[in-house]
Parts: C-alpha cells; structure tokens; sequence
DNA sequence: GCAATAAAATACGATATTGAAATAAATCTG
DNA sequence: CAGATTTATTTCAATATCGTATTTTATTGC
C-alpha cells in the first residue's frame, strides 16, 4: 500500500503533466512519471472515473496503435491569479484545461492601503466566483516586495504604506475559503514562462524584470529559486562601475531608460504610456540607446558567466524596445566576452502579454492543486 | 511490487543519510525518507544482513524507549577521489564510513599531457588497490577546466596541451575495473564541503575558487548547479569596471593579489609557497591590502545580490590571509549595499584541508554508488 | 517500587504498484 | 492482403510498502 497522500500528489502530477503537454495518453505519463504502464493505467482510469480527464479520439501518428489521448475536463473547476504593485492591480482566471477566461485590470487610489489592496481582491474574484457555477480550485497572489512563499506573509513593499507582515494567505483564505498561495510578482512571471512561454521547452531561464525598478527571477533545473533569505535576483542594488556611485535600479529600469533615452531629468515622472513613449525612442543609432545596450550587456554578460541559464526573457515596458534592442545587447556582450561567441546567450524578449504576473500567480495556485479522491 | 532498481535506491540513500549523520536510527530514517516506520525497519534489516550497517548500543537520551544506533561499516569498501590540475594531481580514500584512510600527492612534469595525468592516476589508485582488501567501491575525479559529468567527458582545460574531449570516464572504468564519476574540480570541492565541510549544515552556498585562475561553485537547495552549457561560475571572466580592459581573473585570483600586495610586476612568476608569502603580505592597514578588500566586496556584493545564498566559502592560497580579510570584505561590501547590514552575508575561509577537492570527487563516487543485494 | 508517560521498534493484514505476458490496433512489406 | 513490425493498453499473479495496533524499553513522578 501506499499513503493516500503519495497517491494524491501522483494523481495531481499526471494532471500537471497533461496540463503542460509533457504527456498525452498513459504511456507518455508512464515515461515521464517513472511509472509502470499499469500504474498510470490505474491512475488514468481514476481521474477518468472523478472526470478530471476525458478520453479524446485516438490519434494515429507514425506506426503501432495509436494513442487513446486524454484532455483535461475544463469544467472541472478553475484558478485565479492576482499581481499588483502601488498602482494597479491585475486579476486572471482560466480553467482547468489552462484556457484563459477572464482577465480584469484595476487601478488603484494614491496612497493605497494594505487593507484597500486585499479588500479589492476579495471583491474581483468575489465577483468572477459569483458570475461562474463552476467551483474556484485556488487563488494564487503575486505581490511585489519581499515575500515568503511558504509562510504566505508579505513581508515589505517600499510602495505602500503599511504593507508590512502581511499574512495575505491566511486573509485571503479565511475570506474566499479557497487554497491561496503567495510569491513575489517577478517570479510568479517566471512560472508563467515556464507554462506558457518560452519557458515551456527550458529548464533553467532567467526572467529580467525591468520596470519601475529592476529584478531577476530565477528558474534553474525547473525550480525557482527564490534565495536564503528570500532576496534572490535583487540585482537592481548592483553598484554601477567600481566607485560607490549609483545602482543598477538608477540606469536600467523601465523609467531610467526612458530618462536616458528622452533626456529627461530625474525629476520628470515617467510618462504612463511609458510603452508607447520608449517604442518611440528606440533609434538603435543614437548614442543614447548605445550607452543603454552596452550597460545591459555588461550585466548580461556577469550574470550568464555566474549562471549560464539558457536563457534571459527581458519583461516589462522595455520589450517594446523591440528584438533589435536585445540582438544589440547580445552582439555587445560576445564583444565583452569572446568565449560566448561559440554560442551567444539567448537574451529576448518576452512573448507573454502584461498579465503574466497575474497568469503566473495563478499558475502557483494550479501546481499545488490535489485532487480529492472518494 | 517496486522495480528492484526504486529498492537499492532507496537503500543507497539510507546509507547516504547514516553516513552523513543526518539519520542514526530506524525511526530518523523513516522522517526523513518519508517511508513508514515498518519499511524503515526492514530496509534497515536488509542492510544489516549484507553487513553495510551494524547496530551499535542503544542510547538513552531523554524519555522513551532509546534508540538502536545504526552505524556504517567501514570495512565494507572504500572510495578513492582524484583531483588534479596541471601542475600536481591529489589523491584520497576514505572508507565505506567516511574516515580518511589515505592522502597522497603528486607532482606532474612541466609540460605534462593527457596520457601522462590519466596513467598517473591509474597507477597510484592502482597501488591503493594493491595494499587494500577491500574492494575499491568507486573513483570520482574531479579535472580542471570545462567537464561534462554525464557523458563522463572532460571537455578542454587551457594549461594541459592535448586536453580536449578527454573520455575519462570510460578510459578508467576500463582500466581499474571500478564505477568512475567525474566532476570540475572547483564543483567537487563543494561537495566536499557539503559533506564534510560548512555545506554539512547549508542547503545553498557557494565556493568561491581563488587559485591559478578565479571561479565559483554554486550548490542551491541541495544540488550541485553546472549550468545549461556546463560553465556557471565563470566569473573569471567578469569585466573589471565598466570599460573593457580587464577581468576578474587578473585582479582577484590567487597570483593577482599576490602581485598586487607584493607589487611583483606581470613578467614576475608566483612563488610555490605562495599561502606563506600570502600570509607574510597581510596587512590590514595597508592600501594595497584595501583595494583587494573592496575589489573582492564588489564581486560579493553582486554576487550574494544575485544569489542570496546562505554562505560564501573561500577556498585556495587566499586562506591565508586570515579570517581578517573575509570580515573587511563583508565590512566594505554591508557598506555598499546597505541592506546587508541587517543579515550581512556569510563569506569565509573554508576549514577543509588543500585535498578538498580530491576528498568532494571521492564523494561524488559514493553519491552514486549504490548497494548490490542477492 | 509501581503506575504513567514517551519514544522506538515490530507484527500483521490490507492493498497499491509492479513485471511480464497477453492483447489491441495501427502501419509497413513484399 | 497476409503476416511482420511497432507501439499502446490491459490483464494478472506476485509482493513491497503502508497503516494501525502492539510490544519493547527507557524515564519520570508519586
């Protein structure tokens, strides 16, 4: 025998691996799992039985029988996934087959409260819980700051008053009476990589955050790796040259570039279709946006000779720099590390949309989802 | 039924977690393998009959009934581990308990080549063989340069002419008629440390190489991290400042800051008793002293800002500059990055002994090693 | 000295997973 | 088109692991 809980985690990972395409029918799962084609047979037929899975048609592709595929039931339930920061606050669902359903942006007031940025939470995804028969599996939450995942506190975020110790698991969960999880927005955007975007085929990548400030979520050997002390990736503190002048958050982040860029002073705020005004800038020409490729192709460059991830997914405003942005940023990097020419780091931009923090939120909730069995 | 494979699996892990201490008993075996106790019980006893553990006394501490301590064998076999580079090669064996039993080095000729380094190592080892019973359980090596640990290859290493996709593994698998593991050298040294090092204690840290040339180890929750293209941890290679003269290497390895303290120049050769010149040249007061301290705070900064691991390990000829050296990096570096001063980073002279990394190579051998049962 | 308490190890029936062989369903081959 | 080949699934007896209850062996308190 086994426990009922290892048999629920199994059952919860055929799921995960049919979400992601890993697996297909029972023998790919028997494959991936390390399972015996008997085992995941028996598996199958339990979640078939619950009607998590469904039987699709038989497909035959190549030659021996063809595969009995098997697709999850979307209606089975769904997720929610929430990011926000100071200013706006972004809510995702999608099903249990991975379709997106609803996406809600929302801005919020000056000055906001913890209390008001919790309260609006509940209200969307009290809303989205009351517009779906449909039952909510789990709510995943992206926060900005420090954050402990596995404490499911908030722990700071310099940006909001009083958000400090938050216990937003505990909150959330006694309000919803849903699974809530929690990790910080930059690197809940990693997991989205890791099941929408380029993240899908790689095991290791780095997520390059670029916006108001500027931060690093790292995924290695599939895991996400979010530091000793939660501190993982806060590479926008990085010292610029060898003096002790500025840091990494003063000349690469979204507003920064835009300030180099335009010629800007510090004290001009940065425009709010920011996107739209950097598009505008990007003249791979100028001597502006030069500067600015070759102070983030010296940072590409440390990070992939410490980490060599196969590869940097740049999110944030700066994606619509445009791929030439990152090509240059490449080019500039072999010239500084003649060893990568063999094989440049792959430095792109994302192909997720702006809800990716909110996907990935989401996508948090999804992974630690079990299934509860008769 | 489980597949006889899944069993010595999880037999070779109880006897990883008795020899590493974690476990010394049937019911801390089951905790931490999360297995019931009942088959802790009778892995334990599957294990007694092939005479790997024997049960020591019974030890009383505090309430309940006391616990039947289970101790390793030592006579059940030994591991030898190789680490060489080109100037000299180590050699060590420890028995099936983790007691050293042997220590030996070697120096190579100038100029010495592949067949000359892999028949040196065959010999010695072979000689252990000799004036040793018991059987020889593994050979781990640990070489220089670029390796590929999975295909047992060890890619290219600068300072070895003909050292190019050399199959080290499968050369000595066939001479000495033993499993061979191979590892980088700088990596096999942080196995020692999670073995018998700081890293007995860590689940993240990073070893931080200052020899010939300057390098980093990296361990994240518990796994050796190689990298996507096997060369993470290159950080020799950093660009110095933020223009492109220099790197790393020509200012933090080990016979760069002995120049810099003895303002030897260029041309000038490092002496062979380098710690002890190192050691004669430590002076905190003095300048040149400094600028080494805030060059290497400059890397640590970045390094433990990327990262956030639990502690950094400083292994080499640079030991000798005392623990005074790594308390005014981490002094200089909580100066940079003001945050630190909450929790400043752990970086430290490592308390292993120079054959470390023959010691983490034998270790990687008894990773892998695995139990052969009627 | 004798219950009460506590922790570790063992006993044993229940059962989930396994390996090997059988079966199923397609393509390929001549 | 029949048989060989290939791949996927199912069957079924064998058994390793589990959960629970029980036993063992110590300390503590009265």
């Amino acid at each position: 025998m086994r426990s009922a809980r290892a048999i629920r985690e199994d059952l919860a990972r055929c799921i995960l691996h049919l979400r992601s395409g890993r697996a297909d029918c029972r023998r790919s799962l028997a494959r991936l799992m390390r399972l015996s084609p008997s085992t995941a047979g028996s598996y199958v037929e339990q979640l078939l039985a619950a009607e998590f899975i469904r039987e699709t048609r038989t497909t035959a592709a190549g030659r021996g029988r063809p595969r009995r595929l098997l697709r999850l039931v979307g209606t089975a339930g769904w997720f929610a996934g929430v990011e926000f920061h100071a200013k706006r606050i972004q809510v995702v669902a999608f099903d249990f087959a991975g379709q997106t359903l609803r996406s809600e942006l929302a801005q919020l007031p000056d000055a906001v409260t913890t209390r008001q940025i919790l309260n609006t939470i509940v209200r969307i995804v009290g809303r989205f819980q009351k517009d779906w028969t449909q039952p909510l599996l789990g709510l995943g939450v992206g926060a900005p700051g420090v954050v402990d995942p596995e404490a499911g506190v908030a722990r700071s975020y310099a940006f909001v008053a009083d958000w400090r110790e938050v216990p937003v698991v505990d909150r959330l969960q006694r309000q919803l009476g849903v699974p809530v999880t929690l990790e910080n927005n930059l690197r809940a955007t990693a997991t989205a990589e890791r099941w929408f975007g380029a993240g899908r085929q790689l095991a290791d990548f780095v997520v390059v955050g670029a916006r108001t400030g500027f931060g690093m979520a790292i995924v290695l050997g599939g895991r996400l790796w979010t530091g000793s002390q939660l501190a993982a990736g806060e590479v926008g503190h990085w010292p610029t040259g060898t003096g002790d002048s500025g840091q990494l958050h003063d000349s690469l982040s979204a507003p920064a570039v835009w300030r180099r860029l335009s010629g800007a002073t510090h004290r001009q705020r940065p425009p709010t279709d920011l996107k739209k005004q950097l598009a505008r800038l990007a003249d791979p020409g100028s001597p502006l946006f030069q500067d600015v490729v070759s102070d983030y192709a010296h940072f590409l460059t440390r990070v992939h000779l410490l980490l060599d991830a196969a590869a940097y997914l740049l999110h944030g405003p700066l994606t619509a720099l445009g791929p030439a942005f990152c090509q240059a940023v490449v080019s500039e990097a072999v010239r500084l590390a003649p060893q990568f020419s063999h094989r440049p780091p792959c430095f792109e931009p994302t192909l997720l949309d702006d809800d990716a923090g909110a996907v990935g939120a989401g996508c948090h909730a999804m992974e630690v989802w079990q299934p509860q069995l008769p």
